[in-house]
DNA sequence: ACCCATCCTTGACAATAATCAAGGCAACGA
DNA sequence: TCGTTGCCTTGATTATTGTCAAGGATGGGT
């Protein structure tokens, strides 16, 4: 495989620390693929096989049960998914879908399992992650618990103002659907939440958001860094 | 310190396979402490100074917003609670209080986390205790958001009555006001969710559950691996 | 036995969210 | 231009869940 392709990996954090032998170890069996959107990489329940690289485009985590259907997180470049199923060698608790023409590396669970042994730096990048993944589900299951559909999607906004910059105006990075199905909410429901926020000044004309007033939001909101984030 | 108080923590999968030496480095400044019941042992947003590890009795782990609280999970013997805010150094997302009398070790975070970096066996084990730990908030968020109240405690009860060796009769861990902020609910819903859950052969008297017809009740609940953990 | 506290349950009601059924609107191709 | 399609919105209705207020039941403690 051409060595060109895995230069992005190699300056994740999750590799950047690793010897380079462990590094072409882990590498040798890999490989990258370009993938359309909207097509299914993993289903919940299958063995973790490869653990998943998102080097561009963005994938949707999702989860199923009894003919429903939630979408539980998006995952955005450059960072794994279901690192935590192939340590353990478990199976997948949720499905993954591109949402949008990405590529993808595939590294194998058990080249990860036996360079973690190897590797002390891999050890402590692996470890890092996946601790950063389980508080950032915490904190989705505080939003989730704590707050009604209308804090969640006044908080959802604040954060993705942040994520992309600050500025008042910003877009809403996929469709309303899935945005109202990730915060455990219907479409129609999404819709007349968007609506009384206009009341605290948020107005949305298709996918752009418009911050008005954000003094006004962030008292409704009332965001915290135990759940949403610090600022940084 | 006296050593034999920490023979249950050598014994834990966390410490096991990891070497004499370092596992003396580790407890050299930990301690362990009895506590009665109800002691807020951490609060959240804390720094995390401190791994740890329940010995005897039980702990709830608990997250507040904007004058709400919510019950996020009960950590039992032996097992530790903020691993992940240990690794990362980090904020406490959650608070921690007994829930009865309590025996807890206390294992500097320094300490942890210099010895991840020397000790591959302990290294190991961190990050599968932390994989467990993202699994089990990833299946709860899941619950959350595919099931209604009704379908949680449903599923409660059949993962509480496994846990508890799988006789058709067995009680309730603790109170019910807790039960219900456990499953994201009001004790008044909660109770008006046991009498529904009378049509499908579930009966409760006081803390004390009854399945009288286990395939009506798993008919309704339909328990899933992906979300309720294996049968084993 | 009595009081008292705690915990749980109930009922009436309100708020929140989901469902169902239309409809609007922009984009696209014929 | 016209129809079609997909996506979103609206309104009406129902279902689910939360709130408030009141009332058992239970188990101390005196």
């Amino acid at each position: 495989m051409p060595d060109s392709q895995f230069d992005d990996l190699r300056r994740l954090p999750l590799f950047s620390a690793m010897e380079n032998l462990h590094f072409d170890d882990l590498i040798r069996a890999s490989y990258v693929q370009n993938f359309p959107g909207q097509i299914e990489l993993v289903a919940e329940g299958e063995p973790a096989d490869f653990l998943h690289v998102v080097l561009s485009g963005s994938v949707e985590l999702f989860a199923g049960w009894n003919g429903r259907e939630t979408s539980m997180a998006t995952v955005r470049p450059i960072s794994t998914f279901i690192l935590a199923a192939t340590i353990r060698d478990a199976p997948y608790l949720m499905s993954a879908r591109t949402l949008e023409k990405s590529r993808i590396a595939l590294i194998p669970s058990q080249d990860v399992r036996s360079i973690f042994d190897r590797d002390g730096g891999f050890a402590r990048a692996i470890v890092d992650e996946l601790a950063q993944c389980y508080r950032s589900v915490v904190r989705n299951a505080k939003d989730l618990k704590l707050r009604s559909s209308l804090e969640r999607l006044a908080n959802y906004l604040l954060r993705e103002q942040r994520r992309q910059g600050g500025a008042s105006a910003f877009e809403l990075p996929f469709d309303k659907k899935r945005l109202a199905s990730l915060l455990g909410m219907t479409p129609e429901n999404l819709s007349r939440a968007f609506k009384s926020l206009q009341a605290y000044g948020v107005d949305v004309d298709g996918s752009r958001v418009t911050i008005r007033d954000q003094a006004d939001i962030e008292r409704f909101a009332k965001p915290s860094p135990l759940i949403d984030g610090l600022p940084t």
